[in-house]
DNA sequence: AATCTAAACGTACGACCGGTCGTATGGTTT
DNA sequence: AAACCATACGACCGGTCGTACGTTTAGATT
């Protein structure tokens, strides 16, 4: 596996890849993916607001102008549509966050520029409601099943990353820069909200913290 | 007011006071406010978990073998409901989180205290789905209405004890110790769903910062 | 040409949603 | 005694939910 699938953590290519490797030259594989792609695009947007308990199979046709039970053939169940939804996320998270600071140095200068990215991220914002793993993960910790642990796998890859980059910024301990990881991820989330809340000094906040990691690592 | 009933935020008996000083010795309304007492106090249980627009009417009627109609007359809407949930949660977070901590001095002690408390009430837990605040802000944050508006009072009273026991710990600038209150209320947040995840090390994490803090304020 | 398969749809079902209405009960006020 | 009021109930409303089933269409396979 490449530096850069390792990164973004579970694979994307070899995941889609049960189905695509089999019949890449289907029409009728390629249109429903087609059609799923953009049902679970579709979905993450309203995820982000209402949650993904608040995703509901007939809103999501009728948003996107299909029938009910044609989203119900593409995806079988509710929860496989949420852990679709997930996996979008994902994707769109690491294209839009992570993929842009590997082009920095590793170091400090990786870590400053992720933090800069989620600031556009979370501000912009790449989703309607903000943060999608903010508003979802909190939804899901207390429900075990598929849904979940698509959600917390995507916080330990991001949590790693950010740790992999203190540990290469300076003299850390391992054990430390898990901490300081921790620490920055739970800031983000809280300025997630501070700014869907309003809050314009969030960012600056942001910015202090991660600043006095990367000056006195402790 | 008290000082205590300044800590505790907005001061409960003048809330409650609206109906009670009218006739504190009608049995009709002594008998509805037992009721409401009984239907909120199990909803914030069933909230903690599924989120306040998990509840329902009918649900909690059940749960209480009470007619759903009867909730409805006590409530009215479901908003109504939510933000009395909301106002219930407080009311038993600072009972249980911030009232015992008021025995330890000010300062750096009662700050301790007020995070043992919180970690007791994270972890016993005192709602069956972990933090109440953690669980509905993100929720909420993209929602305005009366029950956003009465979380984000409660997140503000308790950044801003935090605030005030740090000021009081040490030469620290207010700003500064606006920016650490924010910090560790991010990481009790995130250390709320790390226990729910089953990450028993969250609390040792959360002594270790907090420590960090008292030990070299920034 | 015949068979198979995936996508998409229409219909239908049982469950539950929040909310409204009329009514009965019992305590309060006049 | 009469009028009033808050609580509480049962029945019901229009809607939405997730899911199941059967059918049609179109591309792939044999």
């Amino acid at each position: 596996m490449s530096e850069l699938a390792q990164r973004l953590g579970s694979d994307r290519a070899t995941r889609e890849g049960d189905r695509a490797d089999v019949a890449v030259s289907d029409q009728r594989l390629l249109r429903g993916a087609r059609s799923r792609r953009a049902i679970v695009r579709h979905a993450v947007d309203v995820a982000s607001l209402e949650g993904l308990n608040g995703l509901s199979l007939g809103r999501l046709a009728i948003d996107l102008g299909i029938s009910k039970s044609g989203v119900q053939t593409l995806f079988g169940t509710k929860e496989n549509l949420q852990v679709a939804v997930a996996e979008s996320a994902r994707d769109a998270f690491n294209d839009a966050v992570i993929l842009p600071a590997l082009a920095a140095p590793r170091g400090a200068a990786r870590l400053r520029a992720l933090v800069e990215q989620w600031i556009v991220y979370a501000e912009t914002p790449l989703f309607p409601g903000g943060c999608f793993w903010a508003a979802t993960l909190a939804e899901f910790d207390s429900r075990p099943g598929q849904v979940r642990d698509a959600l917390v796998r995507h916080q330990r890859d991001w949590r790693g990353l950010i740790a992999a980059e203190l540990r290469e910024a300076g003299e850390i301990a391992d054990v430390d820069a898990d901490l300081a990881a921790f620490q920055i991820d739970a800031v983000l989330i809280a300025a997630n909200i501070a700014l869907r809340l309003g809050d314009q000094e969030a960012v600056d906040k942001v910015r202090r913290i991660v600043d006095g990691f990367l000056a006195s690592p402790r």
